[in-house]
RNA sequence: GCGCCCGUAGCUCAGAGGAUAGAGCGCUGGCCUGCGGAGCCAGAGGACGCAGGUUCAAAUCCUGCCGGGCGUACCA
């Protein structure tokens, strides 16, 4: 049984003994200290009231209720705490049920027969991607990454705004560059895309052809649209490729509203009675309903807003029968998020159905001081370029390891010359180490046929307990992250299991002792089958040698 | 002005009501005749932005200030 579950029933059963009402949820904790045991709970201080008792008192008639049981060392009342100390009989079994699980361990059920759609990403295609991207990259896939483990089916989804102004001033832009290359002034238009990526395309293009389009009219605006398009997905999808990230389903506005999904979400929203027409616009009482202001939909000239088309699009999500869609988008969203939100509830659509990860955005310090990335101005350092300077391993594991509501300072030259000092490496090298020696354990002749079936009775070294309840802890770590979007919690466990490793293993030697042999080998392929999981959910190599 | 997020070690950040606030980097000093030194051991470094409040218990919850980021478009 899980540790945790050993103490809360153990509790239950005292409570129960005492006629006391057994709360549903009863609080586990892990202490800090040492003296204060292996697990901990702080019931006492919640049921004082209801038992009529101080905590103290209460936390003493549950020790010695508990005190005795063949799990525990001790049970001990302090203060108001009840702190138990396992037996390393406990702590075993804990370790051969990690052992017989293999890479299972850590899967939950929660998820069996449902479907997570999971959309991040979702640049818009005026340009590669850049640092700024990564972090929704990297998290969008570490978060479906951790639904999977729970079970759930995972749908990873793009959403192609391949309509619009930005379009509009996108494909002239590249027709500026491509007159350019042509040798005329053609000035890049207002609100335009200065980038250099657009220069070679224009080159390009004015090579194959020619003097084709010498006036922007609707034929050129259709022929550098659809090239912009083609060019700029071909981009971004280079730099996918380049961390590692695959959609399963790309979704592109234009298809919204070639099927009808926009009107027919107009016509439900008109039949809700939440919207009203004002100024030739069509607008979403947002006021009426907690937002802030109302949003228009339809503009005075006929045409959706982007917020109109994203209520259509998640009503199709919706319709596509999700059980949960999560949607991972940067700072500037929030407004845009509330007012979607608005428009779903309004339509009956309930409240779980959709969550945002809301993250904070990337700054990046570089030689010239903190900048701020800008696609427009033709100013960002490109995703496919940071991979290839850092390593894919290092450029995820860094976006990931804050939690995404906080501000990330990405040290460029910290993250390139000082690779060797990162929290990745840490990891992987505790990874490879136990791979090493296991090599070494084979060639010895040392290694157990069966490590489940082996006798575990020679792990008594405090460190050696200490790594297994570490690795109990793994299933809740990842339900954590999952629930709370919250990957960092991740990083942080591997890095607290790696960092009880190396001491470990600097002090204690495993081949060549006889009995402890075998059962140090089984701890370790505990933890090298853990690591191995946790890296693998984040996108992380775990490699056997580095 | 209003809304959301963030103020914790020199730097980057964990800590989501519990017991003496942690990690990495950086800094100081040690450890390579055994399984990988990308490692280990030790040390210096903190009125948790400020002020109130709730609680047996607050870095954590509430209120108000002060800083910083983002938003506040008939842009996407």
């Amino acid at each position: 049984m899980r540790l945790e579950a050993l103490a809360r029933s153990a509790l239950r059963e005292a409570l129960q003994a005492l006629e006391i009402s057994v709360p549903d949820d009863i609080p586990i904790e892990r202490p800090a200290r040492p003296e204060h045991g292996d697990l901990s709970t702080r019931i006492a201080f919640l049921l004082a009231r209801e038992a009529r008792r101080s905590p103290p008192e209460l936390a003493s008639a549950l020790a010695a209720r508990l005190e005795g049981r063949p799990e525990f060392r001790s049970v001990q009342a302090v203060g108001g705490f009840v702190n138990f100390a396992l037996r390393p009989s406990a702590l075993h079994d804990v370790l051969r049920a990690v052992l017989a699980e293999g890479v299972a361990y850590g899967r939950g059920e929660e998820g069996r027969g449902k479907t997570v759609q999971v959309e991040f990403v979702s640049s818009n295609p005026t340009g590669p991607l850049t640092i700024g991207h990564l972090r929704q990259a990297a998290l969008g896939d570490v978060l479906a990454s951790l639904y999977a483990e729970l079970g759930w089916t995972c749908v990873r989804e793009y959403y192609l705004n391949d309509e619009g102004r930005q379009m509009e001033l996108l494909a002239q832009s590249l027709w500026a560059r491509y007159r350019q290359a042509l040798g005329v002034q053609e000035p890049i238009p207002e609100g335009g895309y200065h980038g250099e990526y657009l220069v070679a395309i224009g080159e390009e293009l004015a090579r194959s052809w020619g003097e084709a389009y010498p006036i922007w009219d609707e034929r050129a605006r259709a022929a550098f649209r659809t090239e912009a398009v083609s060019r700029m997905m071909a981009m971004i999808h280079e730099d996918l490729e380049a961390i590692g990230v695959r959609f399963d389903v790309w979704t592109r506005e234009g298809d919204l509203h070639r099927r009808g999904l926009v009107a027919q979400a107009l016509e439900r929203l008109r039949a809700s009675g939440a919207v009203y027409e004002k100024d030739g616009a069509l607008w979403l009482a947002g006021t009426h309903h907690g937002l802030s202001r109302d949003v228009v939909l339809v503009r005075s000239d006929g045409t959706p807003t982007y917020t109109m088309v994203d209520i259509a699009y998640h009503l199709e999500k919706h319709a596509r029968g999700f059980d949960l869609v999560v949607d991972v988008q940067g700072a500037d969203h929030v407004d845009e998020q509330r007012q979607v939100a608005l428009a779903l509830r309004l339509l009956g659509i309930p409240e779980g159905f959709l969550r945002y990860c809301l993250h904070q955005f990337v700054t990046l310090k570089g030689e010239e001081g903190i900048q701020r990335m800008s696609t427009r101005a033709g100013r960002f350092l490109r995703l496919k370029d940071l991979v290839a300077e850092v390593g894919r391993d290092v450029a995820r594991y860094f976006m990931v390891m804050r939690k995404p509501e906080s501000h990330l300072v990405f040290d460029f030259a910290l993250a390139r010359d000082t690779s060797m000092e990162n929290p990745v490496y840490y990891v992987q090298y505790a990874h490879t180490r136990i791979a090493s020696l296991f090599r070494e354990a084979a060639k010895a002749g040392e290694l157990p046929d069966d490590l489940p079936a082996v006798d575990l009775a020679p792990l008594t070294d405090p460190r050696e307990l200490a790594l297994i309840k570490e690795l109990d802890r793994f299933p809740d770590v990842v339900k954590s992250a999952a629930h709370e979007f919250a990957p960092h919690l991740l990083c942080e466990y591997l890095e607290s299991l790696s960092g009880l490793f190396h001491p470990y293993y600097a002090h204690v030697r495993v081949l060549g002792q006889g009995r402890a042999t075998p059962a140090r080998l089984a701890l370790l392929a505990g933890v090298k089958l853990v690591l191995g999981r946790g890296l693998a959910i984040l996108g992380v190599s775990a490699p056997e040698e580095m």
